[in-house]
RNA sequence: GGGUGUGUAGAUCAGCUGGUUAGAUCGCAGCUCUGAUAAAGCUGAGGUCGGAGGUUCGAGUCCUCCCACACCCA
């Protein structure tokens, strides 16, 4: 009934498996079979939707994917939903860029409508090509069609009604926005979509829990800005924008307060913002010179190392580090301070002292008249500042270090003194924050200045004009020491390409001050891989973490519920669209059929029932980690917006599993997880524990991929792995061994891209040579793939292809009872009708109860979201296999046809059932080469496509819609597990005994005695003899109860036990205890104690405290590992090597057979010549044998060598033979 | 600067509460076996276990200090 077997053909293979789904309906059938059943709830962690997938996906995919197999198997319900992340800054960067929007005026001219339409069009056009490609490796999903997907954003921003049916099956007819903003809803099932109007309004429901515990209020942060663009940048977008230009910069001096005609020398490159100085910033740990300047005798401070350093000495030379960085035309060489001093009159130095001692002077600011530097709490106010002002602040403070300990004031390209504006910068904003400082904020949203500057208000900050004024007055004052044109890369804004300057913004936060309460919870879950301790490292960002900024000055993204007063500056979050309706007082017309997003949504507004002003929402958009994060909520119907019929919140919450690539998420989705829940599940009672607040049970982290190097793939330089590249050249069934089989604490190691190599690929629509993106196809290598196949797939497939190729040849077909029996299906367990296991030979008892372990280590592996644990062991199952149990077994499979041949009857059907069993066991893990193998041994076919006629039992139609094996305790039978393992030992032993001594195996020795110890041990392998006598070639294998005839003993202390007992003593034991000798010591082999006088001191030893191994003895080698000993007999007589030369012969001919490409059936005859009598005598003696082992007719002597024919080896002679192909 | 972790063969990693000659896999060299196998088996080369002290009869393992790297934090 078995079709033949070809070659593995792993990814052609692969496609054909797709096809036979798809055609099957399989997961459809799957999720059917388990509906109703108990529930096992995993929570996708939602993958951004904005370009193709890269094998760096796949990792955490193929975890999801294999554990819902496992538990599908076990016969649990699922949800199956996968999640795209669709909002925030990175679709917005992708689609202005598609748009060539350059500006914040630009989207605004572009239309907020239009732009958000297109941010969620890219977001389904890449959530239906992610769909594809999780399709590809086989992830069985919910998925929603991406055809249809397509189609909806095609049609966004039209009111054409279009229809589509979701993957529940039911049908909805509605313009795109309608449709797509209810994505993934209980009721049509499908990916969630974190743009969904569920998902924004439950994170509304979050923000509003929190506005009434009190936890929302509005700070400040400093942000890259441009003043064109009118927005603020990422540090993702900075790195983009960084360009080589010039400035004029300026060293400035502050005159310090009591210390007559003393000042602070600075320097800045942006002069704009010493109008906002605040403080001047030393290394406590830096030499600062004291220098009294001959021209007005004036003493000015700053770094010893400075006065001579040759500033951008190198970049002068070489450049910035980039071949487009060169030094500017027409800029000089920097001078030394030293040498500007020296150029106005020449200066002395007074000495030297420690940032230190500065700490805290008083110096006058550049800029004190300006009404902003006077404004009591800063400028803008801020409460908690209240009673001081930038003029009267300024003081010298301690710079500090950063995050990675380096100071942030350093000697080198200024003056060790650096003047803080906590108004302009971001780490002037975060240093000045932690001492006190009032913050000075000069600009406003264009980039000019505000009204509290006087002369400067209106002025664009970056202007040159307005550097120039700012030097006019700092000369007019006295404050102005030198000005030069300074090269530098600074960040630019690369959509306008202009200067970025730092800007303090407000922002919204959610005090995090029920940290406690989040740390609780975290204690609930359990964290994986062990070996990270990622509960600690979640608790320890808990509790250092800031407050958490949750607004963003963009487009696209959850419309922040915050609605203010602007009169009043009062405050109020919604909580629901419903509730905003209600409190709704003008614009909700407007909105209404549209989703929460901007633009519909900022005409709404309420009013404040405290002044009866009208409110405005906020124009920010939310934090993208508050879309993840209420996933556990508003993908479950937490609210119950939906029929609790289609999906009940409480069945599915807590989720059994949630796994991600750790690295980063503790601070990002893990985080706003945990946050999220707790703040959801607070109950004002107490009532709800911690344990009850927690989102999932189990977190499973895994680390990245990388190259086959160790380093990081980029996209950049054409060394990220595209997924199509790596499934179409590797196999995904080998990817997916190789994600599994990895520790997930340690980074994968995949593969390499080789760019220069382009490569077509054949996937399932055809042959590619460039993904859909336009990225020409590259070759990928692995080390680690070719690995998997050699070790894994491939002797995996070779055991099924012997298997499926004897019973062909043979005629074997697995009985109706059996085939039922291995596969399941309605009447599984069927006794009879086949051989019983009881009575089959002792190698197949042994290789079903190896099974029954291997289905026991999946059960308790998987369930342990151990992956790794599993291979392992299944790794060892199938090179036991095929390397003990075929290899052993393979006369079983070939020796003639004869029906009454129960033994070989026995063969198959034990081969039969491992192989159907181990299909199931990984069809979790390799569901393609799984489904293959099944379908032909369950169901007679392959290359699938046709319906198996004939069918007459019923049997699951996949492999996947199998039960997962159960573990047959009849059958597992622990003491011949040991028993095999103590013969394979012996085996081993003696493979190593014949190298060692070089005795080739196919030299037959006489004899082989064992001895154990242990009476089981023994027994054990005297029953197994035969494999031993088989597999060495050996004539005679015999129990002994000691070998102490054949071999030596020598003992050395077992310091473990004997250590406590003597301390001090042992190294003299050590020493003495070999050479006390056999004849005081044996009795310890019988189990006696013993006691020695060693130099004096009596020492009792008992059995355990000596450890006893063999050594050699004449005619005889020997050998002992693990209590058994054995001793092989090297004596050869004549008859031995004329047996040894019959084998080799045989072998010789064997050898001619397969180079002349003889059928296996093919009769032959031999002649052979040498001039040695010994190889006539051996024929003469074994003719017989060697014609039968080698279907020979007749074996001859020439008294003539053979031409041409090169002289082989028998034994130690050499003959040449020929071999006649007989017709 | 603080915290956490890591440092063992050419590469990747094991090494439990301290115990004898420090292991595995891959790679390399040689040999063996092979009537499914792109396999498998065996042997070998390759290690001052990051460094220095200490505790102990005994330290890769425990302690102290130092060095390097990684991650996290302000």
């Amino acid at each position: 009934m078995f079709q033949s077997v070809s070659d593995s053909n792993f990814v052609p293979g692969e496609h054909s498996v797709l096809h036979f789904w798809n055609q099957h309906d399989t997961f459809r059938k799957l999720r059917e079979k388990n509906r109703g059943q108990k529930r096992w709830s995993f929570l996708d962690g939602p993958i951004t939707a904005n370009n193709p997938m890269g094998v760096h996906h796949a990792w955490g995919r193929t975890y999801k994917d294999t554990y819902q197999r496992f538990f599908a198997m076990t016969g649990h319900d699922q949800r199956y939903q996968n999640g795209f992340d669709c909002q925030g800054l990175w679709v917005e960067v992708e689609v202005e860029k598609q748009l060539g929007l350059g500006t914040k005026s630009a989207v605004y001219e572009y239309g907020i409508d239009n732009f958000v339409n297109e941010c969620k069009r890219r977001v389904l056009k890449f959530a239906a090509r992610q769909t594809e490609q999780s399709q590809r490796l086989g992830y069985w999903m919910d998925w929603d069609n991406p055809d249809q997907l397509r189609e909806m954003a095609e049609h966004l921003g039209t009111d054409t009604q279009i229809t589509i049916t979701a993957p529940s099956g039911k049908t909805e007819t509605a313009a795109a926005h309608q449709l797509v903003e209810k994505l993934g809803n209980p009721e049509w099932g499908g990916s969630y979509f974190t743009f969904s109007t569920e998902n924004n309004e439950t994170i509304w429901d979050f923000l509003k829990k929190c506005f009434e515990r009190g936890k929302i209020y509005q700070g400040h942060d400093v942000m890259p800005w441009s003043g064109r663009g009118g927005s603020a940048y990422s540090q993702m977008e900075i790195a983009e924008g960084r360009k080589l230009t010039t400035h004029k910069s300026v060293f400035v001096r502050f005159p310090l307060k009591d210390r007559e005609n003393e000042f602070l020398l600075i320097w800045t490159t942006t002069p704009w913002t010493l109008t906002s100085n605040v403080g001047a910033a030393v290394n406590v740990d830096l030499d600062y010179v004291k220098l009294k300047s001959n021209k007005d005798d004036a003493v000015y401070y700053f770094a010893r190392d400075n006065l001579n350093f040759q500033r951008l000495a190198s970049e002068f030379k070489d450049g910035f580090g980039r071949p487009e960085w060169k030094w500017p035309e027409g800029v000089g060489k920097l001078k030394t301070i030293a040498q500007i001093f020296k150029e106005q009159g020449g200066f002395e130095e007074l000495g030297t002292i420690k940032g230190a001692e500065m700490v805290g002077w008083a110096y006058e600011g550049p800029f004190d008249n300006l009404p902003a530097q006077q404004m009591d709490g800063g400028y803008p106010v801020d409460e908690n500042n209240l009673g001081v002002c930038g003029a009267n602040w300024h003081k010298v403070i301690d710079g500090g270090r950063d995050s990675r300990g380096s100071a942030h004031v350093v000697a080198g390209e200024g003056t060790g003194i650096v003047h803080m504006a906590p108004g302009c910068g971001d780490i002037d904003h975060k240093i000045g924050t932690s001492v006190g400082m009032p913050v000075i904020a000069p600009l406003k949203d264009d980039g000019t200045y505000g009204e509290a500057f006087g002369e400067f208000a209106g002025k664009e900050a970056i202007a040159p004009e307005t550097a120039e004024l700012v030097f006019e007055r700092l000369k007019e004052k006295g404050f102005l020491v030198a000005t030069e044109t300074y090269p530098h890369i600074y960040p630019h804004c690369w959509r306008t390409g202009d200067e970025l300057v730092f800007r303090l913004v407000d922002e919204w936060f959610i005090n995090m001050d029920w940290r406690d309460e989040i740390k609780d919870v975290t204690r609930q879950i359990r964290w994986l891989p062990d070996s990270i301790d990622g509960q600690n490292r979640e608790v320890e960002w808990l509790s250092n973490m800031g407050d958490w900024m949750i607004s963003k000055k963009r487009f696209w993204g959850l419309a922040l519920p915050i609605w203010v007063d602007p009169e009043t500056g009062d405050f109020e979050v919604m909580g629901s669209l419903a509730e905003l309706k209600e409190r709704a007082v003008e614009g909700w017309d407007g909105f209404e059929g549209n989703t929460p997003h901007r633009p519909w949504i900022d005409g709404v507004k309420i009013r404040n029932p405290k002044t009866g002003n009208l409110m405005n929402r906020i124009e920010d958009v939310g934090n993208p980690w508050l879309d993840a994060g209420i996933v556990p909520f508003s993908t479950m119907n937490f609210n119950e917006r939906y029929s609790t019929e289609a999906l009940n919140w409480a069945d599915w919450y807590p989720a059994d599993l949630v796994t991600e690539c750790f690295p980063g998420q503790f601070r990002n989705w893990f985080y706003s997880m945990l946050s999220l829940s707790t703040m959801m599940m607070f109950d004002k009672d107490g009532q709800r524990t911690a344990e009850q607040k927690k989102p999932f049970r189990t977190l499973l982290g895994h680390r990245l991929v990388q190259n086959e190097e160790g380093k990081p793939m980029h996209k950049s330089d054409g060394t990220a792995i595209w997924f199509e590249e790596a499934a179409e050249q590797l196999g995904v069934d080998t990817m997916r061994w190789m994600y599994l089989a990895q520790n997930p604490a340690t980074d994968l190691r995949f593969g390499t891209r080789h760019p220069d190599k382009p490569v077509t690929l054949n996937t399932p629509e055809g042959p590619i040579s460039e993904t859909k993106e336009g990225v020409p196809t590259a070759t990928v290598t692995s080390g680690p793939a070719d690995e998997t196949r050699r070790q894994i797939l491939i002797p995996l497939w070779n055991c099924y292809k012997f298997f499926v190729d004897y019973a062909i040849a043979d005629g074997f077909s697995p009985s109706d009872a059996l085939r039922k029996r291995v596969a399941g299906g309605p009447e599984a367990n069927v006794e009879g009708g086949f051989i019983p296991v009881a009575d089959r030979p002792e190698i197949d008892r042994w290789v079903l109860s190896n099974l029954q372990t291997l289905i026991e280590t999946a059960h308790r592996e998987f369930a342990d979201f151990n992956a790794p644990g599993f291979c392992e062991a299944a790794a060892e199952f199938i090179d036991d296999l095929s390397n003990w149990y075929i290899r052993r077994n393979r006369r079983r499979f070939w020796r003639s046809k004869d029906a009454s041949d129960t033994d070989k009857t026995a063969a198959y059907e034990t081969l039969y059932e491992v192989l159907v069993k181990l299909c199931q066991l990984l069809a979790p893990c390799i569901p393609f080469l799984t489904e293959r193998m099944y379908q032909n041994l369950v169901r007679g076919v392959t290359g699938f496509g046709v319906e198996v006629s004939g069918e007459t039992i019923e049997v699951p139609e996949s492999v996947h819609l199998c039960d997962y094996p159960a573990a047959n305790t009849g059958i597992l039978d622990e003491a011949l597990n040991k028993r095999m393992a103590a013969a394979q030992l012996v085996v081993k032993l003696g493979h190593k005994l014949r190298e060692e001594n070089t005795l080739r195996v196919r030299q037959p020795l006489a004899e082989l005695q064992f001895a154990s110890s242990d009476p089981e041990t023994a027994s054990a392998i005297a029953q197994l003899a035969d494999v031993i006598r088989e597999e060495l070639n050996i004539e005679l294998v015999t129990q002994q109860a000691n070998l102490d005839d054949l071999v030596g003993y020598s003992y050395k202390p077992n310091l473990k036990t004997l250590g406590p007992k003597y301390g001090k003593l042992l190294g003299l034991l050590r020493t003495k205890l070999p050479e006390v000798g056999d004849a005081v010591l044996g009795p310890l082999r019988r189990g006696e104690n013993v006691s020695v006088e060693i130099n004096g001191n009596s020492i009792d030893l008992t059995p355990d405290d000596v450890l006893i191994s063999t050594e050699q003895a004449d005619e005889w080698v020997c050998s002992d590992e693990g209590g058994i000993q054995i001793a092989i007999s090297t004596v050869l007589t004549d008859d031995l090597v004329r047996k040894g030369m019959s084998r080799d012969f045989v072998r010789q001919v064997q050898q001619l057979r397969k180079d002349a490409n003889l059928h296996i059936q093919d009769r032959i005859g031999i002649e052979y010549h040498s001039e040695d009598n010994l190889v006539q005598a051996m024929v003469a003696e074994w003719g017989d044998y060697i014609c039968g082992e080698t279907l020979a007719n007749s074996i001859e002597f020439s008294s003539t060598p053979f031409s041409d024919v090169k002289s082989v080896n028998v034994g130690d002679t050499g003959v040449t033979i020929q071999v006649v192909k007989l017709v």
